[in-house]
RNA sequence: GUGGGUAUGGUGAAGUGGUUAACACGGCGGAUUGUGGCUCCGUUAUUCAUGGGUUCGAUCCCCAUUACUCACCCCA
């Protein structure tokens, strides 16, 4: 049997990966605008920091991680499934704290998830995003949210929801755990089966849930923004304001929720309805506990994370993917044993030049080379045979105009650079 | 983890219980000897995901497996 890839990952040809590259050029444009770096942690880390760092009861540890230990079978270490946890982790390693008041970090790579793929869902994907540490201002959480916009604006994307809450903090958002499981526990009757699940292990989900938020069950539920505590909710007024100030439109919505334990305040999502199920392009929020969580210093963050498969989706959606564009060369046509030995020469010296140049070598006819430059769409095919090298010169076909010259063996390379860059 | 759909050449995609499995694209070769893009011609699946069963006979029927896919769930 033929090996296949594992289920739920990808082979990017080069097609693909200039479509990636293109995404990729955005972000590092963005993110130096707005003042990021680049952090690179490693693809796996020891198990326990995603325990800790994202809770074990989110659904992300509880079946989805991939979870393997070394041969001695000592330490158990899990793929990462998101890249704050890293982050952080590597923030505190670095002890980065002590030298810098405000971190600036984004990153840009594959996570891994064992869910049951599905159309804008994978077991590797690619995510880009961004983690701020060091404040719990305000604008801070309007900087990020507006990077993410810009970065969607930037490639083009029309039609995305921006939506934001606050999830409140640990002095306020217990409280309102227990109004909400207070609220629901007469009415389970009328729940859903996995609302009922969630009731005490994670009531503030069940305000999301597609099939229940819509009966009537819901009327007179607890809403958060009536339960924040002064502290969440003049920070959540001022994230509003400074995206109104930014003219970066949005809308509030109280049954916003994230799925992982760390989120404080600010929570948000950025959705592109025509995607269906995975509509979710990017979101993130505040998390002011999580450093302490991992044994650091009280240290605030805010970061977002942006699935990128999801973005080509959506790219493709609305037509907006880059044309592959290859660059201007020129094909080298061989005729005979030593005509390709001088061939191989002139390629190379083009090459190093910094032109793009190719040639055949395996002794096709001519007709057949003519064809492999028209469809590399070389600029120029430079002939030699046999005859041409006799005369120690090589006919230059320009293949726009199909104009032919003759230039000497001498000055040909020198000659087809010159074409070839571009006048100043 | 749960439910639905689909599996035919490099790709897209017809089709039938029984000698040669359409078509399109792509690839390769050719249309007077050393010249591309257009056109034309030829060629390109001992075989219809894998394993089992029904049958005189299955790519077409049944079962299982696997993969892909969509939805639930979850999330980016």
């Amino acid at each position: 049997m033929a090996i296949k890839k594992p289920r739920g990952t990808q082979d990017f040809l080069p097609e693909t990966s200039s479509q990636w590259e293109y995404i990729e050029t955005k972000i590092r444009k963005i993110c130096s605008n707005y003042g990021f770096g680049e952090v690179r942690t490693p693809i796996f880390e020891e198990t326990r920091l995603f325990l800790r760092g994202i809770g074990e009861t989110t659904d992300v540890v509880q079946k989805e991680m991939y979870t393997f230990t070394t041969a001695e079978g000592k330490q158990s270490y899990t793929l990462r499934p998101e890249n704050t946890a890293s982050a952080v982790r590597a923030y505190l390693e670095n002890k980065v704290y002590g030298w810098e008041p405000v971190t600036k970090w984004f990153y840009v790579g594959p996570m891994f998830r064992h869910d049951r793929p599905q159309a804008g869902r994978y077991r590797q994907f690619h995510q880009f995003g961004v983690e701020v540490l060091g404040t719990d201002a305000s604008v801070s959480d309007s900087e990020v949210i507006a990077m993410a916009m810009q970065f969607f604006n930037e490639l083009g994307l029309k039609d995305l929801h921006l939506e934001i809450n606050s999830v409140g903090c640990p002095k306020c958002r217990p409280q309102y755990r227990e109004k909400l499981i207070a609220f629901f526990e007469g009415k389970k009757e009328e729940l859903c089966d996995d609302c009922v699940s969630r009731l005490y292990k994670n009531p503030m989900r069940l305000l999301d849930c597609k099939i229940d938020s819509k009966k009537d069950v819901f009327a007179g539920a607890p809403e958060i923004h009536e339960h924040l505590c002064e502290e969440c909710h003049i920070h959540f007024e001022q994230v509003q304001s400074f995206l109104k100030a930014a003219d970066i439109k949005f809308t509030v919505n109280p049954r916003l929720v994230r799925g992982l334990d760390y989120y404080t305040k600010t929570a948000f999502e950025i959705q592109y309805p025509p995607l269906g199920a995975q509509s979710a392009l990017g979101g993130g929020g505040r998390y002011d506990g999580l450093v302490e969580e991992l044994d650091g210093p009280p240290t605030p963050g805010i970061g977002f994370a942006i699935g990128l498969e999801r973005v080509l989706l959506a790219l493709e959606n609305q037509d907006l993917v880059p044309k592959r564009k290859s660059d201007e060369g020129v094909f080298v046509l061989t005729l005979g044993e030593e005509a390709t030995k001088k061939g191989f020469s002139l390629v190379q010296q083009l090459r190093q030049l910094g032109c793009y140049a190719e040639m055949d070598g395996q002794g096709k006819s001519m007709k057949s080379q003519m064809k492999y430059a028209n469809r590399i769409h070389a600029k120029y095919v430079i002939i030699l045979g046999d005859d041409e090298l006799h005369r120690q010169i090589a006919i230059v076909r320009n293949m726009e105009t199909a104009e032919q010259e003759e230039i000497s063996l001498e000055e040909v390379v020198a000659e087809i650079k010159r074409k070839l860059t571009p006048q100043m």
